[in-house]
DNA sequence: CACCCGACATAACGGCGTTACGTTCAGGGC
DNA sequence: GCCCTGAACGTAACGCCGTTATGTCGGGTG
């Protein structure tokens, strides 16, 4: 049932489900029922944790809309907040090596959900003034998301630098915005 | 052995070994052994496969410093080459979610060798004049990571744009190289 | 010669994802 | 009221996984 989904997601974004807890044995218990119900309901476990993943998008988008009039940097900022408060949920949305073919032949998804919200945010963003707006996005999107990926993974750090403490993260991520994005689409939207 | 390593390092990049081929039953009959020589000479199969990232960051310095010369924007490109070109490999060195601690108690590694020596590599590079190279690096570093991650998991695509055709991705590089650090460490040093 | 230790093989443990099969039970046509 | 159906769920098993304990061999070293 869809509310499992929504419970597993928020338990994942509570630190209440740890990553050796995403096993069909234990999400069934979890669930206070068998592994069994994975396989009826979702065919499959990456089934089921592919459809928490996309009602993580849901949530990720919850952070980024409210802070969209505080202007690009302020998005990346909630961007980089949400990877590092919830490493596992976003492991499951950006990280995990899903066998797409074998979801699409399910009909996991109809129209990829998250990226596509995610570009709407963006583009909306860009309608400011960019030369090519998707472009920006992409990059955009690939350095926050390598930033969270080296953080989450200890390996955020060069020399004396860290990105480890989530200041520094935020900082990063003000200034991935404004370098890697033309300057009109920083104004502030307000 | 340290040619067991290297015999795997390579056939990882090569192809011959795939992503599933990584446990420990399959990774001895390769060696011609059973599962035990891993336990034996590197302690744990993760054990066995950090000591291959580490000649993974080997092979990537020798994929860089040829294009050093040629500036950021060459290493850049030839960073996302690597990652693109052995995506296993790339995610043993900076994907995998090593347990740091049990790896140090073990004696794993001195002294960081991979990342430092890219650090070393981007701080000759920055000695040109940048008011924060250590920092400079981190954001390239995280910027190009995240593009290779993103288009090795098939997310590398916003809209009409897509990464997964390799000179796309190059381009990408170039482009990240030149926004995210300053102008004078772009000039070519031969 | 006795001893020891590195280098392996073998077998077992618990846990994993997945599948086949059985049971329960609510609802609808007759 | 009866029976059929199908969803929901439990149970048990399969093969594979990482890991550990134990055994065996063979070549130095005293």
């Amino acid at each position: 049932m869809d509310e499992a989904i929504r419970a597993v997601r928020d338990d994942l974004a509570a630190g209440r489900l740890r990553a050796d807890d995403l096993t069909a044995r234990r999400i069934g218990a979890h669930l206070g029922k068998t592994t069994s119900v994975l396989y009826h309901h979702w065919g499959s476990l990456d089934g089921f944790l592919f459809a928490v993943a996309q009602d993580g998008y849901v949530l990720l988008m919850e952070r980024l809309v409210p802070v969209a009039a505080g202007g690009l940097p302020a998005v990346a900022e909630a961007y980089i907040d949400f990877g590092l408060a919830h490493p596992v949920l976003y492991g499951l949305m950006f990280e995990r090596p899903w066998d797409w073919d074998a979801l699409r032949a399910a009909g996991a998804f109809a129209d990829m959900p998250g990226l596509a919200l995610w570009g709407r945010v963006v583009d909306a963003l860009a309608a400011g003034g960019s030369d090519d707006p998707a472009g920006d996005a992409l990059l955009l999107h690939a350095s926050l998301h390598g930033l969270v990926s080296l953080a989450n993974s200890g390996r955020a750090n060069v020399g004396d630098l860290t990105v480890s403490d989530r200041d520094a993260a935020l900082r990063a991520a003000r200034t991935m915005a404004t370098r890697i994005c033309a300057a009109p689409l920083l104004e502030q939207t307000t």
